[in-house]
DNA sequence: TAGAGATTCTTGACTCGTTCCAGTTTATGT
DNA sequence: ACATAAACTGGAACGAGTCAAGAATCTCTA
């Protein structure tokens, strides 16, 4: 329950509208991590009442153009945001709970940003995800017996 | 317009039932690779008179899991389908238009799959992710003078 | 610290991609 | 050829996300 309020100079410097509602946003992005955008909306409706989901989507929406927050989109599961953005780090998603994990790059900077032959392409940014199971579905799994 | 009846054998052996449908959703992404469900269809309709949604759909779905067609799903765009499967490649994505180019990968078999702490994870897949701009639309953009 | 003007929030309807359902049709194994 | 299981059809439904109009709120200048 951290006040809200200690992210007003972010926004603002980031050059976005200060309001309730995209305070309570970054912060519930802040304190967890990856959530999706209904997960989101609950944590503000917890702290500040009430919000319409359009607010929230817009207020992610302008967060994420703002470049405050980054947007991942793993397939089979809705958007999910985080705040680490800048750095190059990518994601673990885990098949059998989604749920998601940051790895830290191998190569340094910008990892694999260069293929055997980008037929043309200029590319700025590559995304890794690994597939597998976190610690916990191992167990889960292992413990029934699966193979 | 090659006759579907060659690919008959290829679904038996995948274990997948032989029908019209099936064959000629497996043909149409023989034909035009990285197509969406929505293209495909169309193509089918083309190809044998009319399929329902569903029916595309079911047969994507059967062949992905039998392991004959392997399913993308660029964040932003439906998903989309391909025959190259088995063999470890990424994809470009173009920004500006969506297209999508195949890369093969930089590293060998499995490229970037072991991050350097993988936090507990099991990992099978590493999947890649290039974004940037195809030729086509660097053109244009260069055109109207763009940054 | 008011007031003007722009931006954001709310409510509700709506699109898109995809899946679920019940019933009929079609393929497969003996 | 026949029984059984699987696939197809049409239509309804779903989740995630967007669009639109008016009301509420923020920011900037005076």
């Amino acid at each position: 329950m951290s006040p809200p309020h200690v992210h007003a100079k972010t926004l603002r410097d980031a050059g976005v509208q200060v309001t309730g509602q995209r305070l309570a946003v970054y912060d519930e992005v802040v304190r967890r991590p990856h959530s999706d955008a209904d997960t989101i909306a609950a944590g503000v409706r917890d702290a500040i009442g009430s919000v319409s989901t359009q607010a929230v989507y817009d207020g992610l929406r302008a967060l994420t153009a703002a470049g405050l927050l980054r947007r991942i989109e793993p397939p089979g599961s809705p958007a999910r945001f985080e705040t680490r953005v800048g750095d190059n780090h990518h994601h673990l998603v885990c098949r059998t709970c989604g749920a998601l994990a940051d790895v830290d790059c191998a190569l340094g900077e910008t990892p694999c940003l260069e293929p055997t032959d980008p037929a043309g392409y200029s590319i700025d940014e590559a995304e890794v995800i690994y597939w597998g199971q976190c610690p916990t579905c191992q167990e889960a799994t292992s413990d029934r017996g699966e193979s």
